[in-house]
Order: structure tokens, then sequence, then C-alpha cells
DNA sequence: TCGATTACTGAAATCGTTTACAGCGCTCTC
DNA sequence: GAGAGCGCTGTAAACGATTTCAGTAATCGA
């Protein structure tokens, strides 16, 4: 492997020189300027990341923690925090399955010195409180998460307002036994729109019927098996409206094998309006949120951190938005 | 910052012995483990990476660098990556957005020293050909590039075999204007499945109709666009086969829109089986590649480099399976 | 002609670890 | 009782860069 020494020798220079030509200082002679360069591309120099970062004190990489990496919600977190990123020259580190505490806490450490800052995805209520603890040795920012956290900089999306919205929809389209394919108990964004669901139908003076709440974790296959559950039911829903798209898909899918028609059979709506739910046949009627936007915002904003120095703290909410496609029955009329 | 300084300080022993404890080395007494852990616990030590990764040439983190972060396709990878990786205490640097010879370059240099090993996905044939400059620095595999490399471990998808098995099941349903929707034209999984179809054809004496073939670029609305090419041709074809599944989910809505049923007015299929391909409906007909495998043979090969030093570069072939649903009409009868 | 200024370059300290080597106090052996 | 061996610990040299500070030669002003 070439070092900065080896260019040094090489060019006749000093490895302080050689270093100044590489980082474009000043004082340098345009001659020794220009041999230097030349030397560092005969030799294909090019500078060790521990070694500078160790001394820079900066790596130009940010840790990405998510709970999972399985469907397209997280590859379009993904996506974009690493669009900002990118514009900005950093990397990202990505490191998945971090949904106990114990986990993120290994993962944090694991990655001290390698990362300037960090975004943290986890839904896990409890796992959020054990954060507090860290508080300082470099900037977080966290996702979807506990709002409260008055520690780190949030931003949330708006899953209660989304939930109310879809559900007084459906209430709104005459539905009266509507069901809801809740999300992992634990989850907090879970939890937000379930309430969403549960305030509106209260609203709207609509008894809630605690058997069409059936429990989901945000997968295809558990939204399969809570429509299997549902229809199970004496007294079936008119209408289900999932906490997630990926129940939603797999409940259009129960639906189908089970020759029940969408909508007329049975209206169905879902949640973050993920790329393909506008490809389902029908078309999935879903609440919009911008999830790439929910992860462009957290970099950027951790970026913010990293630039200005301390600041106060930002929670953010990211607006979404009802789209009402062919799986609920269309448009009020 | 909490350093390995302070906690010898601290804890009354030199930064030598704070090192051993850390590192489970021998050699030191049981009352000074416990006290130095103590303090390092206390203080909420945790080594620095960077600093850790300089003296021991190793940073347990490896590159990734794909073209691209959008869709099923590329976060099914990353997770395949990521499920191998992190089983060996691994964490992945992504970058995304590197086609061009100069973009993968720069992205090489700024990881030197950040990361073990690369994999490397670019189908651009171009820009992998200036690849083996890198030569040596450390090891790569190549996915999806060409196999031809031989100075890297590469893995490849049997484009070839899976594009034949689909085009002779349409033609074994009947079909003889059959479309291929293709892929970027520099792309090598696109070149391979243009050619599988070709030569099925030509096997079973149809005769090549170039304006069957459409240039698309495996975004979906490139898949629609296509669509909307071949309904405007004179004589139109009974079957379209997509280089990808995105493409084809494109055609499918496109097919939608003009009022023609799939399969009955128009067999459909694709080629990748991403996750959502049997969601739609009808469910798609395609070549099943199991792409995460890919990214988890890639990382396997990848740490088995890392561990065994220099051996003789693998060049393995996923194998492909005709997933056959109902957008393609069925089995043969 | 001399001192000051300017333009450039190099020596050396530094970042936070790991690790080879040396040292120290014991115990054991002959 | 001297030397060897053992168990533990500390000193100091790396790793590859950046950066401060000092030094040198050339130029300038008086």
């Amino acid at each position: 492997m070439v070092t900065i020494k080896d260019v040094a020798r090489e060019a006749g220079v000093s490895v302080a020189t050689v270093s100044r030509v590489w980082n474009d200082a000043d004082f340098v002679s345009p001659e020794t300027r220009q041999r230097v360069a030349e030397v560092a591309a005969r030799l294909g120099y090019s500078p060790h990341g521990a070694a500078r970062s160790l001394i820079t004190r900066t790596t130009f990489a940010l840790g990405v923690l998510l709970p999972d990496l399985y469907g397209e919600f997280f590859s379009e977190i993904i996506r974009g925090i690493d669009h900002v990123v990118r514009a900005a020259g950093y990397h990202i580190l990505v490191s998945s399955s971090h949904e106990s505490k114990d986990e993120i806490d290994a993962a944090l450490r694991s990655m001290r010195g390698r990362v300037d800052g960090m975004i943290i995805m986890s839904s896990d209520l409890e796992a959020q409180r054990t954060l507090r603890t860290l508080q300082g040795s470099f900037p977080v920012v966290l996702l979807n998460g506990d709002a409260e956290s008055k520690a780190f900089d949030t931003i949330t999306i708006e899953n209660h307002e989304g939930a109310r919205a879809m559900t007084r929809h459906l209430v709104a389209r005459g539905h009266r036994r509507i069901a809801m394919i809740a999300g992992p108990e634990r989850n907090h964004d879970a939890a937000e729109r379930l309430r969403g669901y549960r305030t509106t139908l209260t609203e709207n003076r609509i008894e809630l019927d605690e058997s069409l709440v059936v429990q989901g974790d945000f997968s295809e296959l558990s939204g399969h098996l809570a429509v299997t559950q549902l229809l199970a039911l004496e007294s079936r829903p008119t209408a289900i409206f999932a906490a997630n798209d990926s129940m939603a898909i797999g409940a259009l899918s129960a639906l189908r094998e089970n020759d029940l028609r969408v909508p007329h059979d049975m209206a169905v709506a879902g949640f973050d309006d993920i790329p393909l739910a506008r490809y389902m046949n029908p078309p999935l009627s879903t609440v919009h949120v911008d999830i790439s936007q929910l992860g462009a915002r957290a970099a950027a904003l951790l970026l913010l951190s990293l630039q200005k120095g301390i600041r106060p703290h930002e929670h953010m909410q990211l607006s979404t938005t009802l789209v009402i496609r062919a799986s609920c029955g269309g448009a009020v009329s």
C-alpha cells in the first residue's frame, strides 16, 4: 500500500508538502505542486481514511441504524438519506436489525470513531429511553420515534392525522364496520395510527368493536393472516384499514383468494404509499408519506448539526396526504 | 470524548493494560481486569474506531457500490449483504449512483482505509474495464458484471438461461409474436437476457422482428412507454417479455389503461421475481432470481477473501427458475 | 548593506490505539 | 543463594495522515 511517505520520498519533498498539495493548501510553489501531483498519480496514491480521520476528527460518514431492511419502506429511507448525504460528500454506514436496547447499544459503540453522527430509527419505545445515555458523544437524529425525546432532533410522520383522514374517508363512504390491521404493539407509528382510527370512530359515534382490531407486524404475511381472521368473524367488516401498505397488500391477496371483490365486497386502505401501491389491482388507497423525504430530512438535519455545532433540537413533523385510489371505492361522491 | 488514557489514569494502570482488558488478552490479573472494566463502564468508554483500524489495519467494514438505490432489487441485495456481513461483525458502507468510471474511481479512493473490501455492482461494461487498475489494493467482488473479469471474484445471474426458459415457455403456449422490452443498452444483464430471447426465437424458427424489441431502462415508466409503443404497431405482439419486473409492472399498468386484459389479450412476463411480482393482478409470471442471495453470496465470498488472504478467483453463477403465474396464461396445458 | 518581509518547505508533535519488548517481583530448582 | 522461569505490567514505537512552528532563501525598502 502506498502511503504519503512513499510519495514524499519519490517526489523528493517532505510529507508535509505532499499533504499540502493534496489538500489544496496555500504556499506550495507551482512546480512542487505539479511534481507531487504527478508522483501521487503515478503511484496511485490516495490517503488512508482512518489515519486522516484520526487527526482531523471527522470521518465523512454517517451511521444509519434501522430495525430492518425488508421492503420498500426502508430502501426508500436509505435512498433519501444517501441522496442528501452524497451531495455533501458523506457516506453512510448502514446497520440493521436493531430493535432491542442492547443491540442498539452495541452498534453505537462499534460506530464510535467511524461516523460523525447517526440517524436512528427504532420504533421500539423502550429502546429509545436508553438512548439518552449517549447524549453528547455525537449528533443523533431520531426517525419516527417518540417526538418527546427532547434530547435529540426528531422527525416523525403525522401518523395520527393521517389515520384520522383515512378513517374519516371510509366513514364518509358509508362504512360503519371498519376493521383495522394494527402494527407491532411496541411500535410508535403503529400506536399513533391506531389511535387516529379510534378517535375518528368515536368522533363519529361509531362503537369500537375490539374484534375488528387485529394485530399485525407490518409484514405482508401478517396482513394476509389478519384477513383470514376477520373473515371468520360472524359479523364481517365492510372495510379494512391496514396500518401500512405491506399489510394492505397481504390483505388484498387474501381477499382475492377468498373470491371477495375489492372494493365491491370489501374496501381496503393502507398507509405509507410505497411505490408499488399504485400498481396493485385495484390500485391501493393509502395515506401518502414521502418516505424518501423522511430520510432526506433526517440527513439534512444531521448535516446541519455537524456544520453548526450545538443548536436547539428540532422536532419535525412530516405531513401526510390522503391518496384515494380504487381499492376503497374511490372518492366520496 | 473519553479515551483509553482517561480510563488508564482513572484505573491507575497503563494504557497497555486497558487495551489488554478490552481485547480479552491474556496475562491480566483478575483484580486489574475487573477494576479496569468497571472504570471503562463508568466512563462510558469505547475505543475509537479510526485509531484502532489504523494500527490493526482492519476496519470491519465492507464497501458496497451500487448504480442506484431505487426499487426492491437493490434493497434486496443490500439486505442479503447485510445479513451475512452482520453475522461476521462487519458493517457496510453504502454508496450509490456509481455508473461511470470516474464516479467509481472517486468512490474507491474515498473508501481507502475505511473498508476491508468491496462489493461493486456496475453493469456498465466500460466501467468494469477500468476497475482492473485497482487490483491488489483490497479484495473486490463484482456483482452482475462481466464474468470475464478474471481479476476479481464475480457473481452473475444465469441471465441467458433464464431468458431462454421464459421465451421457450411463451413459445410453447403458442405465441409467435413475442415482444421484448429490453434493458439499458450498456447493461450486461440486459444484454444477456436479450440474447437469450433471440437465441430461443431462432431455435424455434421464429423470425426476429426488430420492431418487437423496444428499448427500456429497467424503470416502471419505461415499461409503460414501451407498451404504448408496441400497441401502436400495425401488427401487435401477443406476448410481452420484459427484461425485468419493474418494466413488466409498468407494462401491466399501461395495458390496463388501454383496456387490454392480461393474459387474455396479451401475455406478460418479467425477470427477477421481486417480492411484489406475486402481488400483481394478475400475478406476474417471471424468472425467479434469489436477489438477496446474490448479495449474500457476494458478501460471503468477500469475507472468505479477507480470512484466507489470496486465493484463486471464483466466478459464480446464480441459477434462475421459471415462475409461471397468471400473467402469461399459466402453465402449458 | 542590513534588517524585515515574503514565499516556501521541513521537522516534529499529535490523534487513539495495539503490541513488541523490557522490567519487576516472586517462586522454584539445583 | 544464584539463576531461571513465570505472571503481570509499563514504556515506547508504530500506524498514516494533518498542522504548528521554525527555518531558509530570495526579495524588498531604506
